[in-house]
DNA sequence: TGTACATCAGTGAACGCGCGTTCACTGATGTAC
DNA sequence: TGTACATCAGTGAACGCGCGTTCACTGATGTAC
């Protein structure tokens, strides 16, 4: 009660001088607060409060704030695209290869709006650069399971409605980025936009509505 | 070269103790510097040393940075609907009224991009809200010459749609928000997503096939 | 099997920074008599 | 028409804050002999 005397939510009180896996700690702790404050949120001096070390500590492992953070939206991309590999791996395959090919575009899109709504701090700190997190990811870099990174997963789901015939291949060039924008702006509209307040279902209406309509005029 | 030492490139140079129009001043100053920052660059000791007066100073005219950001969106949306009534007024009116309110909705559209891609700093203060910048503008506020907000623009040329018959009205629900979403999400990607490198032309063909898309599909 | 030593993860203390905001003030203005 | 005074715009100095980052260090580890 005299010794020990730990600040607020005790950090993980470490018994040993080595802290065991700091990056691992550091990483988990950026992740937390971009879960909760979106890509500003990432605070260095934060995270390694939260990981029970000194702030300069996190210089072991990360050369800067910013080697962090584009570490944190890595995290965020895989997030991402776990997500649409898991909604995508739900659909029932017997059906027409059209039918099919379409199912899995819808469900990439609902997967990224769901997201989007299911964790919009990791959500923004994926997708929303602006400035600080530029810094590009290597190819590999932002993938789940499959290795694909969300737009990656886009695009092959595109390539595969014009295989199924479902699309012209006229009308193929630059169609993950007419899809992708549909879907990221309602998205944006839905986290801190004008639609932040509508209701769950109501958005997930929406949702279905804007898919259908880039369905319709893709 | 002695007495008069002024920072940098010189602030006003006041002659006079009271300002003239301090609050006037203070508004540029953080349009400046929202036009090349974005709400984040909104400082509001910047802005008064810009205005060429002690930080406090600007309490006088505005209760806190909050307030400053705010009026400094407003300026934004107003700016927008601005570029778009701009759009909007070159339209050749001799034309029959379905292609006349489908080139009205087109033009607002393309406006937004325009916008998005001329004043990036601009854009953003007005359309991407994230946590700061919250607070909301009373009707009336954002407005240009006709007093509408660039969503409310977007909102009476959809109903124009529908009463040229080019829009069934069962499709009239939600469509601002569909449309608005689809160049919406562009103009981010654009701005500061992947898009961020792309020749404005090859852009500007882009967006055009995105305006296609959302009148198809509709 | 035991000891010397290099390695390097984490410490402790400090830096400079710019921010928003508060306080008690001073100087110019415009209004009332 | 001239003077006293209230008003209030802008000053000067300071506050506490949390940040990223640098420095010289110390303590535990694991390897070489």
């Amino acid at each position: 009660m005299k010794l020990n005397n730990v600040p607020e939510s005790l950090p993980p009180a470490r018994s040993t001088y080595r802290h065991g896996d700091l990056r691992r700690a550091l990483l988990d702790a950026g992740i937390e607060l971009a879960r909760d404050g979106g890509p500003g949120a990432v605070v260095l001096r934060e995270a390694t409060r939260r990981a029970g070390v000194v702030p300069n500590a996190a210089y072991r492992h990360f050369a800067s704030r910013q080697e962090l953070l584009l570490a944190v939206r890595e995290a965020a991309l895989a997030a991402a695209a776990g997500a649409m590999e898991k909604e995508l791996a739900v659909l029932p395959c017997d059906q027409p290869p059209a039918d099919f090919a379409r199912a899995q575009v819808r469900a990439i899109g609902t997967a990224y709006l769901r997201f989007a709504q299911a964790e919009p701090g990791l959500f923004r700190t994926a997708f929303v650069i602006s400035d600080e997190g530029r810094g590009e990811l290597g190819p590999g870099k932002g993938g789940a399971d499959s290795g694909l990174d969300p737009f990656e997963l886009l695009g092959k789901a595109i390539d595969r409605l014009v295989d199924a015939g479902v699309l012209a291949a006229q009308r193929r060039p630059n169609a993950e980025y007419l899809a992708w924008s549909a879907v990221h702006g309602l998205a944006l509209l839905i986290i801190d936009g004008p639609l932040r307040e509508m209701p769950a279902d109501a958005v997930h209406g929406l949702g279905q509505q804007l898919i259908d309509m880039v369905e319709r005029g893709l």
